[in-house]
DNA sequence: TTTTTATATTTGATATATCAATAGTTTATA
DNA sequence: TATAAACTATTGATATATCAAATATAAAAA
């Protein structure tokens, strides 16, 4: 089998850890809050704190499409965790608050969120931390310069 | 903003890098193959070298359910890539292989592929590599570890 | 051998992702 | 100001993901 046979590079570990990551965090959540995800915890989050986000900041901050953002604020408005009012100083976009049940399922995983945190690091000093950082910006780097000057190249 | 607020934690930015090398990988065998995905080259990769993994095995290494990989399996026949039949030694599973213009899509690709990777980790270096790669490690045994501890206690 | 249990894959329901095209609003420019 | 251009969000088409239930075969146990 040859040395760079997919299963054997780093992206195939990184890959990997991010799924573990995620399917271990789904699971404690979802047993305090059957009805939250990953992504819309994370949405949440950033809406409590930072209710002037737009929907296509949410897309950036999340690295999703806008489309994919708006039917995920659907569903975040239906379940009640989020409120959608038109912003009348800009009519294009949303007004998007957390409503007082989104605070209370914030409040409720808070701790969950941080118990799976603390566990996946175990083990993990905070040197080695930061130099995982460290190479995951290069990493990230490296790509969306590449990407960005194709894509400039082609216009 | 407090200082475990979603974007900076250490999950986020290890999403962030495997989801940018996947846009940026993505594109470029594109511009070569217009009909492949990543996890589809991946599979062919997988069966050409191992044709002897099961559907489920594929699911383990790519870390997917079996359905999700009926499903993709039965695209790559359809584009022409993989040929399936019954494996007459035992006739639940099928036998996966990696046809002529699989093997074609595998040539042409590969050159895009060693490129994609270098590319990817400029300035990175081997020692740099094999630490990322041992704290991966530690993160993925952590979270795996609950998660299947978990799993055996709600038995 | 018959019955039970385990394994491999598929199917249907559902959720979530993208892209491209569209609609409405704001901003820039002629 | 009128018109063009840019921006925000939505929609429809399509692709891909999961889970749970079903089917078919193989292996183990009675």
């Amino acid at each position: 089998m040859k040395l760079d046979f997919p299963i054997r590079t780093i992206f195939y570990a990184i890959d990997e850890t991010i799924r573990e990551y995620r399917k271990f965090s789904l699971s404690n959540l979802n047993r305090v809050d059957p009805d939250m995800t990953v992504d819309q915890f994370m949405v949440l989050t950033l809406l409590e704190a930072e209710p002037q986000y737009s929907q296509a900041d949410i897309a950036n901050l999340i690295f999703r499409d806008n489309a994919s953002i708006t039917r995920m604020i659907e569903s975040m408005v239906r379940k009640g965790y989020l409120s959608r009012s038109v912003d009348p100083e800009d009519r294009r976009r949303f007004k998007l608050r957390c409503t007082a049940k989104g605070e209370r399922a914030l409040e409720q995983l808070a701790p969950t969120i941080r118990a799976n945190r603390k566990q996946a690091l175990e083990g993990v000093s905070q040197e080695e931390l930061e130099q995982l950082s460290r190479t995951l910006k290069k990493i990230t780097a490296n790509c969306r310069q590449s990407r960005l000057r194709e894509a400039e190249q082609r216009k």
